[in-house]
DNA sequence: AAAGTTAATTTGTCATACAAATATAAAATA
DNA sequence: TATTTTATATTTGTATGACAAATTAACTTT
């Protein structure tokens, strides 16, 4: 007798069913917004334990593709998942990285400055009344001076994001996100004093207003501009904070 | 009598324990290969049971921040992340969104080629001897007829991993691994055709080229001939679809 | 008819037990 | 003695069963 004996399946049943879900997800078969089966009934299906099910769709929800809720209308539940959906879980990944590789700050720097850049080109072809109203929206957040470092911090993330999205194109908008959120730390930097504050939200209203004008070299030379001060206030923190630990 | 109540915590507790967790890794209390406590010690304390634990373990695991191994000198280590290790996470989510989105080819194909010029661009000015070896290396294989389809494709991607690994910014690099996974449906589709495969090849033997000798604009050039083609593969190839499903 | 109450459903958590893998130490054998 | 085998302890992986918490739907009471 001949038994029909697959590959040995070598990973943990919990990678198994993720990986089945997940594949059900990318291919198609669970759409956004569709419930899955009960934890019970997956059980019974994949003829595994609950608690192998439950270890499953943890995997899947730290991706951010599931959520869950308890109850009668409750369950799991496909995400749609959107370009901001997406940037928890790549913060992670591009902070992780910026942080356990420490990568210059000339690398970072050199590869934003290209890639906004070319944002920003593509902002002033396309740009719609309502990106303009977003950017000016984030803009007058900014020229609150009451707000906290951390708001200030987040409505710059938010400006800059504004702008990627404004080139109308999701795969440069997607990577940009990568790229913003691997910065916020020199971000975090300027946040706690004002005169730097003034400076950046200077750069940014004289931005908005070269984007809105379609002005794609000025644009470009302003944006210039702040990251080559961004660097240089980089630069002379490292500097000082050499001093105290010589 | 005063309590020291912090804010509820409405959070699962598995999602809470993943947070700290995750926390201490980012910070750098827990670095690259430590070995983390026993789940049991874990459970211990957080003052949580071991499922729960558990769960929160697998959540770490599938964004790749840490591995598991059995026996007596196994356990939970935490992984060291490099490019490669972070952008297999990052393809997930990059993969996903391409196909959930429905992100036109012109905006992959658009972002692709100013990113990877720009890549060729650093790579001509500051390429190694050893960067290229490693290009010819993954060039050699691409012209091997008898490999598969899946052996093409792999090399293909290593091929332009290689390029952009040459630009020397680990940025970049980190930020084109993801593009590059998310335009391989577009890949696949190339390797199975014996002529497209000489097409590519001879592109990449003249891409090569022009990297060796420094030629920016050249190489550059070459790329954009490369992308244009691919794309109108791919518009051929939707065409076909098209017609068989009207 | 409106409000409150109860019941049912589903995820979240816990406790416990056993299986599987794996390294170490002990024991048996050549 | 050297080597192989066997036992043993450790740690993750999986299973079972139970109860808690949240939330909706149906029901009852005023």
């Amino acid at each position: 007798m001949s038994l029909e004996l697959g590959p040995v399946n070598k990973s943990s049943l919990s990678k198994q069913v993720a990986d089945q879900l997940q594949e059900a997800i990318l291919e198609g078969s669970l759409k956004a917004d569709d419930r899955l089966p009960t934890e019970e009934e997956l059980a019974k299906r994949f003829q595994v334990s609950r608690p192998t099910i439950r270890e499953a769709l943890k995997r899947l929800a730290a991706k951010n593709l599931i959520r869950s809720r308890r109850g009668p209308t409750g369950g799991t539940f496909v995400n749609h998942l959107g370009t901001s959906e997406l940037s928890d879980h790549l913060t992670t990944a591009s902070t992780l990285y910026v942080s356990m590789n420490q990568i210059s700050l000339t690398e970072v720097s050199s590869t934003r400055l290209e890639m906004e850049s070319l944002c920003c080109q593509l902002a002033c072809k396309h740009r719609t009344q309502a990106d303009i109203e977003l950017m000016q929206l984030e803009l007058q957040q900014q020229l609150d001076n009451t707000i906290s470092p951390e708001q200030f911090c987040a409505a710059d993330v938010r400006f800059h994001r504004a702008i990627a999205d404004a080139s109308h194109n999701r795969m440069l908008s997607f990577v940009m996100y990568t790229l913003i959120e691997a910065l916020q730390p020199v971000a975090n930097m300027i946040a706690y004093r004002f005169r730097e504050r003034e400076i950046i939200t200077g750069q940014h209203k004289r931005l908005l207003g070269a984007i809105t004008r379609q002005d794609e070299q000025l644009a470009c030379a302003i944006l210039d501009e702040q990251i080559q001060y961004l660097d240089q206030l980089h630069e002379e923190a490292q500097a000082n904070h050499q001093e105290k630990q010589p």
